[in-house]
DNA sequence: ATGACGGTAGCATACCGA
């Protein structure tokens, strides 16, 4: 079973890239964020045409999480429960697979660097923070069935020196500053392991290059992960960036981490 | 290291992203 986290940059924007690449990597569960569209105007036609269920919890112009899959599928939360959000970053769902169910959630981190205009204003950090402790504090309750669990998407976070391309030019950003890659830490010893790293202790992994020359001379980081409960873990058999979305014409600007399992 | 990209809203240009 294949299960794949893609930060799309617009869903309708990048509707014939998906399309193309579903035909092609066939997963069975794709968790989407930055879809950028509201329920009303996702394209379900097309994707259920491919063969796949949408789970949507849209929000128009930005952000936006949905989750696609082969199998049948449950909404357990549209948001992080008891975290206030306006912007629709979180979509779990419990996938019924024919030999396990999995609760898979599609998340979208905020950025947290503060606007141009304003280089000194922390609200948007103090934002992440909050939306970090909030998913500390819901992952810590998930664990607590010992049940197969994928917490996957764009974390918005380098974990470490070697997920980024040039460390010291990130020192102060909000993606690398110490507080974000703490809470980042602190969710992985709750008991989520990193697939890609688990399985790649050296390799760079990135998943975001900037658009223009970014990608041709790999100025990428690591920012889009699969955290899996130690009983995803167990199944886990390989997890690999696919980069071909991000060759394609008009890509986003990240790509594609699947990992695959075997029950 | 910002916006030389790129998407959205909506119609010129502002806002957002990482």
């Amino acid at each position: 079973m294949l299960i794949s986290t893609y930060n799309i940059n617009s869903v309708n924007a990048r509707l014939p890239n998906l399309l193309s690449w579903l035909d092609k990597a066939k997963p069975d569960v794709v968790l989407l964020q930055e879809i950028k569209t509201e329920f009303n105007s996702f394209p379900f036609f097309e994707i259920n045409s491919a063969g796949y269920e949408a789970k949507v919890f849209g929000q128009k112009s930005y952000n936006g999480v949905a989750v696609l899959s082969r199998h049948k599928t449950e909404i357990v939360n549209e948001g992080i429960p008891g975290f206030a959000d306006e912007n629709a970053r979180y979509l779990e769902v419990l996938v019924k697979a024919p030999t396990a169910d999995i609760r898979v959630a599609s998340v979208y981190l905020p950025n947290g660097n503060p606007p141009y205009n304003n280089p000194d204003d922390e609200s948007k950090f103090a934002y992440k923070l909050e939306f970090m402790n909030a998913l500390y504090n819901h992952g810590a309750e998930l664990l607590r069935n010992h049940e197969k669990i994928v917490l996957g998407g764009d974390f918005n976070v380098i974990a470490t020196q070697d997920d980024v391309y040039d460390v010291e030019l990130f020192k102060n950003n909000a993606l690398f500053r110490p507080a974000v890659r703490q809470r980042l830490k602190a969710l992985q010893y709750l008991g989520f392991y990193d697939a890609f790293r688990t399985l790649h202790p050296q390799d760079n992994g990135y998943t975001y290059w900037d658009y223009g020359k970014a990608y041709m001379q790999d100025l990428g980081m690591r920012i889009d992960y699969l955290f899996l409960s130690a009983q995803m873990a167990d199944a886990l058999v390989s997890c690999e960036v696919d980069k071909n979305p991000r060759v394609m014409d008009k890509p986003s600007d990240h790509t594609v981490l699947t990992a695959e399992f075997r029950f």
